[in-house]
DNA sequence: AAGTGGTCTAGACCACCTC
DNA sequence: AGGTGGTCTAGACCACTTG
């Protein structure tokens, strides 16, 4: 009897996308239950939990309770995307960060603010313009809505002297995150504020947070000329 | 002698993660051990373990053998995103997709391209551009770089009839994955591709893939006016 | 060298979902 | 209602990495 090399859920995994990959298991096929592939594999089931686990994460299997382990029938490309606090961004680039406060007003949001919240109507919220700098140059330029319904804490912050970004971020939990991007046209303030040509292609972000379902904040973030998103896996 | 309500990992997470939200623990502090937090918890070691293996993969702590547990210090936000075939992508909102090859050549690459796969010189690759179609209009223009020393079936396959996209994502595993987004000027190509303006901003999505360090292929998807990419977590 | 997280097992029970 | 994946435990051993 010989003990069986090792059986790290690694190896399982990669046995089993494997198949997969070899069409041994084609797009939408069902995978043996759990407990099959344990015993073929001589491993517990615990270890092809795991492995199948990260299959899942991966995007490359679908599981269900009692509808079994099946092959994605429509593959996709998955990735990771960490977005830091634009003062940590900054400075990893190796620059000097700055931040300006461009306006601080309370006031009703507009329509689409309320709808990317999935607000019936504009409510009263509090609007935080503001610059984020890279050796002395606009870097990134952020429209934020606050709701103090939510955050009552902002109003004793400080916003001249930090950024929402950092303090929300630093403060606030949130349990759900829409993210969007974009392409937008630079705009006579945009075009001004980045010192460029009015036709300039500028990349947007825009992110809206839930705690519990209650907003929290929706932030549209224009980015300097030449900006770029970056991923590695 | 009360049974503990029930310490799923997830209540033993959220009781952790509150600990690191109201300060308990600040942001660089490390925490102590699975072992004793098992122990205060009532729970066992491996469900610490689950527990926190969540909040490091969520960006909220750093874990290191011997080192111990660490809240970040320079918090997050971290997303998911999933790029689907270009064809699902369109029919899921309900168009009907179509697919043209407007060029296919073997040529060196630019010396960007030869960069992005981190190769110090340009070399042979096949070059596919094609354009995807959402209800007859321009929704994607792909420009592609293919290299046949690691994909030598590529040749075989009809790429007037299946996008390379489609072929590659489900014949081609990779390893490494390398994205990056911003936003472009139309210019006269694309302008008259996409029938807009020539100063229109579109977004551009490039991704870069290999298989165990040996380039697979490099992308590049300049997007029609008013494309935007999701994500919901 | 030793401390800490990571993995593996065997077994039990739970919870969800389809059949 | 029953099958399948998900979780939990207790204990052992492994592997990384830092003091």
């Amino acid at each position: 009897m010989t003990v069986i090399p090792r059986h790290s859920w690694k190896s399982v995994r990669d046995v089993i996308h494997g198949k997969i990959l070899d069409s041994t298991f084609g797009p939408g096929d069902k995978l043996p239950k759990d407990e099959e592939l344990a015993g073929e594999l001589g491993c517990a089931r615990a270890t092809v939990q795991r492995a199948m686990r990260d299959l899942a994460e991966s995007g490359v299997v679908e599981r269900r309770r009692k509808g079994g382990t099946h092959v994605r029938s429509d593959p996709v490309t998955r990735a990771t995307l960490d977005i830091p606090i634009t003062r940590r961004e900054v400075e990893q680039r190796g620059s000097v960060y700055g931040y300006q406060l461009i306006n601080l007003e309370e006031a009703d949001t507009p329509y689409e603010i309320a709808a990317s919240f999935g607000l019936p109507s504009p409510c009263r919220m509090l609007r935080v313009e503001a610059v984020h700098m890279a050796d002395r140059r606009p870097y990134i330029y952020e429209d934020r809505w606050i709701s103090p319904q939510t955050v009552p804490e902002i109003r004793d912050v400080d916003l001249t002297a930090e950024s929402a970004n950092e303090w929300l971020v630093r403060n606030k939990p949130y349990n759900r995150c829409d993210l969007r991007f974009y392409a937008e046209r630079a705009g006579a303030y945009h075009a001004r504020l980045f010192n460029t040509d009015v036709n300039e292609a500028l990349f947007v972000m825009e992110r809206t947070t839930w705690l519990n379902d209650d907003p929290i904040t929706s932030l549209k973030a224009v980015t300097a000329p030449g900006y770029q998103l970056i991923t590695t896996t």
